[in-house]
Order: structure tokens, then C-alpha cells, then sequence
DNA sequence: GCATAAGCATAGTAATACGAGGTAATCGGA
DNA sequence: TCCGATTACCTCGTATTACTATGCTTATGC
């Protein structure tokens, strides 16, 4: 159940954007639902997850803003961006040829 | 047709090891050999292949031997280890659970 | 003869996941 | 009412690793 850190780099911000291009969503719930979805397989550390959403961020991926819960807790909100949704298309045909080719080596034949 | 490079890290030594699993191969033959088995799409650097192939000596996944080519070229002859075998066994399920989990994100429902 | 391919090596750079550490507010139970 | 757990965010340093650039030698083909 455990997979080497250095498999996840280059997938961290396109997990990431699939789920804020649904809706706009903060980091710890990110985290959560990541979690979830992947069967309990992912769990982005703090050091991975915030990081990540400056990065794209700055990027112009995503735009955050602050806005406080019900109970009034502060949380940074994330929405997709134009320039995010095309990077998330071009990151998903990557992903796709990518993995098809790692599987065309690992077991040949197999298509 | 472009991939990030991140994507490609931690699995370089699975892609070679799988390679050498079915018989001893050197350096040149086996950057060929993995862009012809993937249709083109990886093309391993030098500065990728090598230091590559050096780490998974040291790690004793494989164990090189010199060797000269009927005309006459040196050539560095790889073959795998009992802990090489262990460790491409151990890397291509640890692939196929980190793809699956990545699918599972990327576009839930469609298992 | 000379360019090209075969064949190997490595030092430096950039990208990035993560461990460890820090802050603060809220919630639930004893 | 106190107190630990949870929610929620941030950042610095480290390790790993693919790749660029550079350099070397020998064989092959024109």
C-alpha cells in the first residue's frame, strides 16, 4: 500500500485540479476527499498539499480566496481558472499516453 | 507527445529492470530498446540512462560485467540480481495500484 | 580521410514531495 | 469548565532524481 514518494511528482497538481474544476474547495478538504476517493490510498502531507496550491496559484491555475466557514473558521478557497482547465485537459491526454507507454514496456503484449 | 519529466521519476529503474529481467543488456541497447518497445515515446537521456544503471548497481539490483562486442566495442553488460527480481516484482504491482488510484481521481466512476 | 554512429561517463541544475515544526480557532466530552 | 482532538493554514530544509552539457574512445560507411 505504500508507493515511493518520486511517483507522485508531476501528478500532485493535476490530482489536485480535478477536484477544485467540480467545485471551488480549501486545502484540508482537498486532502480528505483525495483520500477518499483513492480509497484511503493517497495522503498528501501538509508539506506536499500547500505548497501545491501556491504553486498553481501563482501559476494563474487557480485563484484563492478567503471566506470564513459557518462556524467562522478561515479558509482559503480555491476556484479553477480558464488557463487551469486547459492545463488540466492537456494534463489528463498526458497522464493517459504516459501510463499507456510505461505498461507497453512493463508488459509487452498486453495492449 | 511532450511529457513533464516529473512524471517519469521513480520509474526509470522499473522500466530498465524490466528490460534486463529477460536477458543481460548494456547502456545503448536498452535506450533503444525502451523507445522502440514504447512507440517512440520515452527517449532516455544519457544523463537519465546512466547514472541510472550505476544506482541500481550499487543497490545491487544488477550486476554489470564488461564485455567486447564481436568488433571489438566495449560494452557494459547488465544482468539482474535475486534482489532485482524482488524489487521489479514489488514495482510493477506498486504501479498498477498508483495508476489505478491516480484513475480513480482523475475520473471517478469510470472503474 | 572524415562524418556518423556506437558506447560510456559525470558534474551541475531544476523541480518537487515530504518531514518537522509552528500558529490559531473550534468542538466535544468528561 | 477544562482539555484534547480536529480543523485549518503556513514554511524551511532535505533528499531524490531527470536532464543538459560536455567530454572521451572506437568502429563503420561513404
Amino acid at each position: 500500500m505504500k508507493y515511493a514518494r518520486e511517483l507522485l511528482k508531476g501528478n500532485t497538481d493535476a490530482l489536485l485540479l480535478s477536484l477544485i474544476a467540480e467545485e471551488p474547495k480549501y486545502g484540508y478538504s482537498l486532502s480528505k476527499e483525495i483520500e477518499a476517493r483513492s480509497n484511503g490510498y493517497f495522503r498528501f502531507k501538509e508539506g506536499t498539499l500547500y505548497p501545491a496550491l501556491h504553486r498553481m496559484e501563482k501559476a494563474g491555475l487557480v485563484a484563492g480566496k478567503w471566506q470564513r466557514s459557518p462556524n467562522g473558521q478561515l479558509r482559503r478557497y480555491y476556484h479553477i481558472t480558464e488557463k487551469g482547465k486547459r492545463f488540466l485537459e492537456k494534463k489528463t491526454i498526458e497522464w493517459r499516453d504516459f501510463s499507456l507507454a510505461i505498461n507497453l514496456v512493463l508488459k509487452p503484449g498486453s495492449t
